[in-house]
DNA sequence: ATGAAAGCGCTAACAC
DNA sequence: GTGTTAGCGCTTTCAT
């Protein structure tokens, strides 16, 4: 089936009656050779088809356009949307994205591997289960990577994430001029990096203002269901608490529709503000008050932070903190 | 930043003192190799850190494991899901992913550029927006294509795809079971192959249970603003109707939320039927009925279309329709 | 079982 | 500006 033997550059310059190398320079951007010619080789290129093989070529120049996307969790729709618009990046820049699917268990030496073995220009890790052992490979082996939303790693490594430590502010700010005085928390047992860094900064700022946290409620993952496990085990102590923030959107949303069955009324019992604005929480079953993380903000960071490192001279700063900002919607009480 | 000089099969050879071929038979499967050089030149490469180029591999090989995934609308969550089961497929399988993202207005030949300028073993097109005329392309070239979910094209080549029909009945037939016997369609505008299809079986097997269907409803994109923006068109004429289908879940769940503010109550106003089962068909506040769609199912028969078509003798099936199943929830009312 | 040598498709340094 | 030549890292006959 896979027959057809490819067209090389030795065919096209048969034809067009050149040399090898000028068909490659026909093909090189900025190489020296007459239009003419160029006009020949590219005439005879048409004709049969011919596209230079990247593989070959990156032989000789010792670099690739492929850049290997770390990516797990792809059922979370911001995570989806990170994936889509680096992938677009990486495109436009001229990169070639390859995609490998981190699995919690997998083996980190498998992955690094496949890094390796296709020679990767560079890599992007997106989201927190993939072990930063895997930063550390990297480093050693001088495959440029950069974090996104990624805990620090041992290895130098420039990291992109939204300004957690705002964002705990913002949720516990939003809270407060609600007119909450009494909060509690919820969020995955997993730990998360910029998860339990939020949570860390909001518990704070709430103290700050004056809003002492009752309790925290938990659910196993960062998600609709961890939500609703959370809310379970909420709602016992529901009245003792006026307001609640939520690890991220997707465990909010679980946590609204399991209160919301037990009779709580959002927000007159309650209100409640997620993180991410996904696109889910501008629903309105949900219209949910969130802060939101600008992920082509995020991506952008992140692809010239990757960009710096492998064509660059400089140094990209080690870390870039994107900022975030209140989204105000209905499941908070809007005080006068 | 990118220094250091990667190691090659050479150096290994020096070490393990042995031949350049001696270290690529013991990479290779199945060559004939004593296990004594075999594990000297293990040995030596482990201590240099060796990996086989694969790019360089390839050159003499004459393939690549490298698949191209072309998608599109990856904000979409049911998208997302089978991009992601296609993709850790792919790597098990011993492929490796090689994500090519397609907007609206792309340009057909750069991307079979791309394919052929990395000399991609196989494609995988899913979502139906990226042209037919790709296939066209892949077929002149040899590209084996896999079509996911996607309109039949020109050119041949293997397609997987849900059974629209037996969708389009099963819906028909949950709301007649609901009790409804005028019923309504809300689908988007834009043209989907998978979509129109199930219109289509819905209408017809609606009328052989005697539901006239009373009119149609639209929204610009199969969405959540679409089911919005199409439950405004319905809203006017909703007391003619006591059931709807929507083309499928995401703007099913639009529909539902702008219905339900303007009062209406479902199912004891009106039953609804989505179609593709995305998780969040699931979530409490919609509760949606609705025909599922096995994304595990079709992405294991997408790949097995597609290693059959790359590694096999014969050829794989022209079309694999994988089965689907209702999935009662709460959106439709329960007659005794 | 092993090494030498040729060749995969390409680019680049070197002569002219 | 153009052709010739060497070489990128690898696999694979072909001898031995």
């Amino acid at each position: 089936m896979n027959g057809q033997r490819s067209v090389t550059a030795e065919d096209v310059a048969r034809l067009a009656g050149v040399s090898r190398s000028a068909v490659s320079r026909a093909f090189t951007n900025g190489a020296s050779i007459s239009s003419e010619t160029r006009d020949k080789v590219m005439a005879a290129a048409d004709r049969l088809g011919y596209r230079v093989n990247y593989l070959a070529r990156s032989l000789t120049l010792q670099r690739t356009e492929l850049v290997a996307l770390v990516v797990s969790d792809m059922d979370h729709s911001f995570r989806a949307r990170i994936v889509d618009l680096l992938s677009r990046g990486l495109v436009k820049a001229g990169y070639r994205p390859f995609l490998l699917p981190w699995s919690d268990g997998d083996d980190a030496g498998r992955l690094i591997d496949m890094m390796l073995h296709y020679n990767v220009s560079g890599a992007i890790m997106t989201s927190d289960t993939p072990p930063g052992e895997i930063a550390a490979h990297c480093a050693r082996h001088g495959v440029p990577l950069v974090l996104v939303n990624k805990a620090p790693v041992d290895a130098h490594a420039p990291r992109v994430l939204h300004d957690v430590e705002a964002a705990g502010r913002l949720a516990a700010e939003a809270l407060f001029e609600a007119g909450c005085r009494r909060v509690a928390y919820a969020g995955p047992r997993r730990p998360s990096y910029t998860i339990d860094a939020r949570r860390a900064a909001f518990l704070r700022h709430a103290a700050e203002l004056g809003m002492r946290c009752r309790f925290e409620a938990n659910g196993a993952r960062p998600n609709y269901a961890g939500g609703v496990e959370a809310a379970a085990e909420f709602l016992p102590r529901a009245g003792e608490v006026d307001g609640v923030h939520c690890g991220n959107d997707f465990l909010a949303l679980g946590f609204l529709d399991r209160i919301r069955s037990d009779g709580l009324r959002v927000p007159a019992d309650l209100s409640v503000v997620g993180c991410d604005n996904i696109a889910e929480a501008a629903w309105t079953s949900y219209d949910l008050t969130t802060v939101t993380q600008d992920a082509e903000a995020v991506v952008s960071a992140c692809l010239a932070a990757l960009i710096e490192l492998v064509e660059g001279e400089e140094e990209p700063a080690p870390t870039t903190v994107i900022p975030v900002r209140l989204v105000r919607r209905g499941s908070t009480s809007h005080r006068a």
